[in-house]
DNA sequence: CGCGAGCTTGACGTTGTTCAACTAGAGTGG
DNA sequence: CCACTCTAGTTGAACAACGTCAAGCTCGCG
């Protein structure tokens, strides 16, 4: 049933993301006592997703923090039609985190962009384990300070470069961060794509196109290559 | 010596954010003991920064922690001649937290918009204070968490929405989180106010213009008011 | 075999930037 | 005290970049 291409791939995680973490083996944890992974074992919650589903909705009341422990979801704000992707969460991640602050309601909504698991984690028992273990603190400051330096960029991207460069910024970071190659499958639809840029559809579309005529990328339906990354480095520099 | 105008402000504070606040008196630091609180001030030193002068560049060493103790700072990101400003930091809040955590240079770089004191702390006493006190490390994540969610909510209306509601969206958001009025002096240039809402310098002073002729807002020079601030929000909501 | 969602294309209109010119006010040096 | 310059602010006209609309296409799926 393999096809050729397979082939080159033999492991079963030919699909990325799929494989479960357990729960005991997340990093952010491992500075616990026995006594604190055990409460956080005992009010974890671990939850399946089918693709398009929603986990939490923006503006819900706020009472948890989730981890994703296999799959890729993406938070993001829909106000009037109007539709951004604020980010991307493969497996290996927190997201929910800012409930942990401001306010007592979720500032984005979450949806899966494939079958995913989450762990669900109880936020006023997270407070107090922070509130215990400066570790525990330190790292969460630590990952929320990624998430904003990561936003600083592409808020930049996004306001201040023209459309290719957008793209190039988009698809170099795909590449770069989420799947650690030049040639994957996309979990994303063309309307994501263009929700994470800030474009329209249909300018994305053309876009894509016009990477490909110029043989920069390689794209025929969810299939994704990136054939010159020196050429869309370029591009996302002249913006 | 006083014109008619300033004599309905009799008071000293004509200038906000001009009042220097003591080093002791920062909310962050109330759950040091007396001995941190030394170490802190032995470490810290106080610098006088006139307006448009760079506090830090992006890019530089990231060694510091700052606090702003008088006037008002901007935190903006220059590449290849485009402009952006990330943040406007008014007295009595802190800038360069991100260095805290991801890499060792700064992100962005810092400007003094009006003549400022600024508060330097070594990253290194900080880190260590987080480590060892959790209510501090608890309080610096709530500060990442509050811009995080405020960035998010710029990122919609920057990327989303057209030059009038994000121009609205600007008025009323200095009127709100950093005036307290609808009636001020602008620290911000209209090249500031362009480099804020990712709008030319040209298209902002056309949109104040069209908000002035409707009757919207009040402006000559630096002075600014908010003649129907429901009318500004109702632009800010229609995009 | 037909249906529908996601995708694609072209034509068109709008929005917003760019460029160039002009003005006003704030120093600065003679 | 006055010309001189320099910067910030302002205006108009031309142009480019994108979004919108409307139509057709394709592929997976029942």
């Amino acid at each position: 049933m393999t096809t050729s291409e397979s082939n080159i791939n033999t492991s079963a995680n030919e699909y990325p993301f799929a494989r479960i973490i357990p729960a005991d083996m997340i990093p952010l944890f491992r500075s616990l006592s026995k006594n604190e992974k055990a409460t956080l074992a005992r009010t974890r919650i671990a939850l399946e997703f089918k693709k398009g589903e929603i986990i939490h909705k923006h503006g819900a009341h706020a009472a948890n923090v989730f981890f994703v422990a296999r799959g890729v979801v993406k938070s993001y704000m829909e106000i009037s039609n109007k539709n951004l992707i604020i980010g991307i969460v493969p497996a290996g991640n927190f997201f929910g985190l800012t409930s942990l602050s401001v306010g007592n309601v979720y500032h984005y909504g979450t949806k899966a962009l494939t079958d995913s698991t989450i762990y669900s984690y109880d936020i006023g028992v997270m407070k107090e384990m922070m509130r215990k273990n400066p570790l525990l603190a330190t790292e969460v400051t630590d990952m929320l300070n990624a998430q904003l330096v990561s936003l600083y960029d592409r808020f930049f991207s996004l306001t201040q470069k023209q459309l290719p460069g957008r793209m190039a910024d988009i698809l170099l970071c795909l590449s770069r961060e989420i799947y650690h190659t030049h040639n994957f499958e996309l979990f994303l639809s063309r309307k994501d794509l263009a929700e994470l840029t800030g474009i329209s559809t249909e300018s994305t579309i053309r876009i894509l196109k016009d990477f490909r005529e110029d043989g920069i990328i390689d794209v025929s339906n969810k299939h994704l290559q990136i054939l010159k990354p020196e050429k869309l480095e370029k591009i996302s520099a002249t913006g």
